[in-house]
DNA sequence: ATGACTGCAAACGATTTGCAGAATC
DNA sequence: GATTCTGCAAATCGTTTGCAGTCAT
């Protein structure tokens, strides 16, 4: 909790219970998830928020690198993840996210990787092998 | 154009005017294109189509390998492309996307790319070097 | 005739915005 | 007291669906 408050501080973004709350929701996650996901897990959790404010709080936590967004079947999902630079793997059949440290691909171009869609592993397995 | 036919009848897709049609418009365009700009496209060169057709008909294309569908900034494109298997690094500061051969990423897990997004090697530099 | 293809208008669902009230420094 | 944060209701926008008509085999 008190570590999510000094997160904001070393980013210089204000701390607000909103913002603590939904950070704490996050964690509470084991992969992405949508912000009407959070809206119900925070309510669940006997905060009383709106909607509206969630989008608006994920909107200022993805600004910095402690939230990361990235789009899911057609809506935007958001992970906890802060640390050092890294790509997001994102399996589009079951979901999983996997961080890489792949954070650039040597193609004709130099390219700057920040996510990678496909399927994983245990996936690919499943479906054929 | 009868290309077009030949590539719908190879993967059992029944030809109508309407899928040569919007395989002609993806074939015009540079890049992916979201459905409404194919849409104007159409009108543009004199096909007569409504907005549900175009989506219904990138709908049936898009499960094949002619065309590929992707998100860029909240909403699908869809890229004419065909051809053996390949990835896409798609820019998300310019749009553009590259076919690249980069069919798997040796990660912990074995992963099968299919689309890579980030920011390509021109954006790059002009953003900061 | 039968089943696929098309269009329009209406429905949908995720996200954003306008505005007025509450909280914070 | 000014600025930021919050919530509700309404608006937006891409996309999908219901339904009735058309086309092709």
């Amino acid at each position: 909790m008190e570590d999510h408050a000094r997160d904001l501080l070393a980013r210089g973004i204000t701390v607000t219970p909103r913002r603590l709350q939904v950070l704490a929701a996050l964690a509470r996650q084991s992969g992405p998830r949508s912000a009407n996901e959070l809206h119900v897990d925070l309510r669940t959790h006997g905060t009383r928020v709106g909607l509206t404010t969630v989008y608006r709080t994920l909107a200022v936590l993805s600004r910095t690198d402690l939230v990361h967004a990235m789009e899911l079947d057609g809506e935007t999902v958001y992970l906890r993840c802060g640390e050092r630079r890294h790509a997001h793997l994102v399996c589009r059949a079951c979901g999983f996210v996997l961080h890489a440290d792949v954070a650039r691909l040597d193609t004709p171009e130099t390219f700057r990787v920040e996510e990678v869609y496909g399927t994983c592993g245990s996936c690919l397995q499943e479906s054929q092998g």
